[in-house]
DNA sequence: TCAAAAGTGTTCTTGATACACCCATGC
DNA sequence: GCATGGGTGTATCAAGAACACTTTTGA
């Protein structure tokens, strides 16, 4: 059996945050040809016959901006039928978390990061995808350990707060979040120090992945 | 610009879960034609270019069980180069939960419900599909309250019980089980009863969805 | 009268919340 | 010495967990 009738082309895009300045932003790419030209997108482009979309989705990330092993997970994928002017385009979505002081360059030079608070405006339905990705990024650092991909290796508990905080839309206090984040016994303790930034230095914490899968194997569930 | 390359074909799959005697069960149909003539697949088909995915998901519900008005959600995107044998097709997966009281018949004559629990052998990779459904709606079921569209409108709280015991694959105490439900005060009771079934008979109750939509409008969330 | 499911409260324990001061450093 | 962020403990309160007996009906 042979499926002749017209079909849709497949496509991938990319939400990719990363987490500076105290801030959630996005990582976006001017583009250079029509449609939209000029505007600015998410890094994605066509899926190929002979990968996955998964393998389509960290290829475009690399050839795009160069970010290679980072936390890449499918996030929802777009049908709509004008979505492209062009002509019918489904598009898999998926996110990104990078650690950006680790990758501070953004590869090519027609990509920039945009607060993902006001970001400017988009091509094709990229505002609507991007709003999937950040509800998607909210649900999940919750329950999920996901929000140390956004931090550096090493990091303090101030920033890990920071973090959520500025996830979450919150404010949360200071001594509870130690309290809970610390009782899980997920975050060890390196003996240096940091930041020597001003202030009193704080101390550095690392986490520790392969305690967290044992956990999780065990039944244990990460949680705020 | 014309993207003349080879294309993948597009499909949607759907995993539908019913609720029936105690048990968690998912709607298989059998296929006439090959690949895998004669094995059980989910109910799915083709996407045409002029209807969104959502549309074909809930066309094809409808053409291949007669099911409409049901529960219906984007659950994840299939996309392994070889996972269909004859050319590259790339389906999203869709799950629906429906009230299988009310839709008995199941349409099609090629068409039966399974225990989730022991499924047949599975065409493509439904059995994957299968699983990732499954954990969806183990998830969401404690967050969000979508076991109700499993159940008939008016339904016991040993109903509820029943199936949240039976989705989570754990008992729950009656005693609290009752106390934390009732206390969200999303159930109505309704003056009839029920079961003439052999045994005292239980008080009916029925889910506000109105209520449900106002509380979470103002920041309530559903829980467990 | 017996079997089977319905219905009902209290105690205890645990985890969440609220809250204020001293410390170390760079300037 | 002062401004800035780092670091720490307790008391209160609310929610979750454990737990057993009586009631109603049909057979």
């Amino acid at each position: 059996m042979g499926f002749n009738y017209p079909r849709a082309a497949i496509t991938v895009d990319c939400v990719v945050f990363g987490f500076d300045e105290g801030e959630l932003k996005v990582l976006l790419i001017q583009r250079g040809i029509a449609p939209f030209k000029g505007k600015w997108a998410l890094p994605g482009g066509f899926v190929r016959t002979d990968e996955t979309i998964d393998q389509a989705a960290g290829r475009e990330l690399l050839e795009e901006t160069g970010l290679t092993n980072v936390f890449l997970e499918q996030l929802y994928t777009f049908g709509a039928v004008d979505r492209d002017p062009r002509e019918r385009v489904v598009s898999v979505a998926y996110y990104a978390l990078v650690k950006l002081c680790e990758h501070p360059a953004t590869g090519a030079s027609d990509a920039a990061w945009f607060p993902v608070a006001k970001p400017p405006t988009l091509a094709f339905d990229h505002a609507e995808i991007l709003k999937t990705g950040l509800s998607r990024l909210r649900g999940k650092v919750r329950y999920e350990p996901i929000g140390f991909e956004l931090l550096p290796e090493k990091f303090t508990l101030s920033q890990l707060q920071h973090l959520y905080e500025s996830v979450l839309q919150t404010t949360l206090d200071k001594r509870n979040f130690r309290k809970r984040i610390l009782s899980m016994e997920l975050l060890v303790s390196l003996e240096g120090e940091l930041c020597s930034g001003a202030h009193r230095p704080a101390q550095l914490f690392r986490f520790d992945a392969e305690k967290y899968a044992a956990l999780k194997e065990a039944g244990f569930n990460f949680e705020l």
